[in-house]
DNA sequence: AATTAGGCGACTGATTTTGTCGGGTATTCA
DNA sequence: TGAATACCCGACAAAATCAGTCGCCTAATT
């Protein structure tokens, strides 16, 4: 499990698109400067973004990025995904027969890892781009964490 | 946020000693095989593990190591914060004044990372060796986490 | 045509992680 | 006493990953 600042940055850099925009697409040199990450890194940080849907470009002057999906639907957990591509925690790969133990079945901590996994992708699906702009996260996510995410299973790379 | 072989080698590792002590020491070269684990790197791996009196260690032949406190009493949270040393989430330092925020306020996202840290560590500090050897981390563990750790609260190093 | 702004891929330096090595020290047993 | 066992410790090296840069291109607006 991993959680560079990759995953970070493009979670400020969204919040940050949302609080500016009003209708209007946002240029990432605007957010750059306003977040003080660089350019050139965000740039790539939304390529991701935006094959994952997550946001719409608009290109030409004046251009600049939209988010897809609304605020409220937007949640950490794709953004978090779509950048930093797992937060798997098992040792062992799904596919693969052999995991991290000699023999053919699951070490005993397999399950564990696999739980927390599971925990943490509810948590970051349990919070929205809305909540964390409105400083909505403390209080609101963890009453809805235990209810398990919004709406909608993610296809693949979850299994987590 | 990270959690990489340490943590993950730590807990195997004692959860094979958990299973293997019947109130004898467990040499590591035992677990080393068994778990298919270097070593050396299990020896550096219980250094840290017995500065943070989670096992005892007796010398000599016949030697090995004790889980300190009882299965059910060693936390999977208290293993890998004492090899893997944090969980935190946030990017700015506790003490420090200037997060990443180029202002002396807090970011947007820094409750978000926070409670995402706290969410981790109650997870994992709900699951006890006793549990994974029993292979009981599904259901058990998930319905006293909304409850929190067991008992007593860790003293530093875990803001997260 | 000129300017703006996204799109893409390769590349590099720094840091972290993972794991090894060599030489200790304490304890037991013969 | 001394040999064997097994923990103890710090330094070191290979490998992987991360963070960030650069150059050049394409699309749209004016
Ligand atoms: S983590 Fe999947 S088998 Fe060990
Ligand atoms: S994470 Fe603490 S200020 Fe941004």
């Amino acid at each position: 499990m991993k959680l560079g600042t990759k995953g970070r940055y493009a979670v400020m850099a969204l919040v940050d698109l949302a609080g500016h925009s009003n209708g209007q697409p946002v240029s990432l040199a605007d957010i750059a400067e306003r977040q003080n990450i660089s350019l050139s890194y965000l740039e790539q940080l939304f390529g991701r973004l935006r094959r994952n849907n997550l946001v719409k470009s608009v290109r030409g002057p004046g251009g600049g990025y939209l988010l897809q999906r609304g605020t409220a639907h937007t949640r950490i957990a794709d953004v978090v995904l779509a950048v930093d591509e797992n937060l798997r925690a098992t040792r062992c790969t799904p596919g693969s027969p052999v995991g991290c133990a000699q023999d053919s079945s699951r070490c005993l901590t397999h399950d564990l890892w696999e739980e927390l996994g599971n925990h943490i992708y509810m948590f970051l699906s349990s919070v929205t781009i809305q909540d964390v702009l409105d400083r909505r996260v403390l209080g609101a996510a963890r009453s809805r964490t235990t209810a398990g995410p919004l709406e909608g299973a993610r296809p693949d790379s979850v299994a987590l």
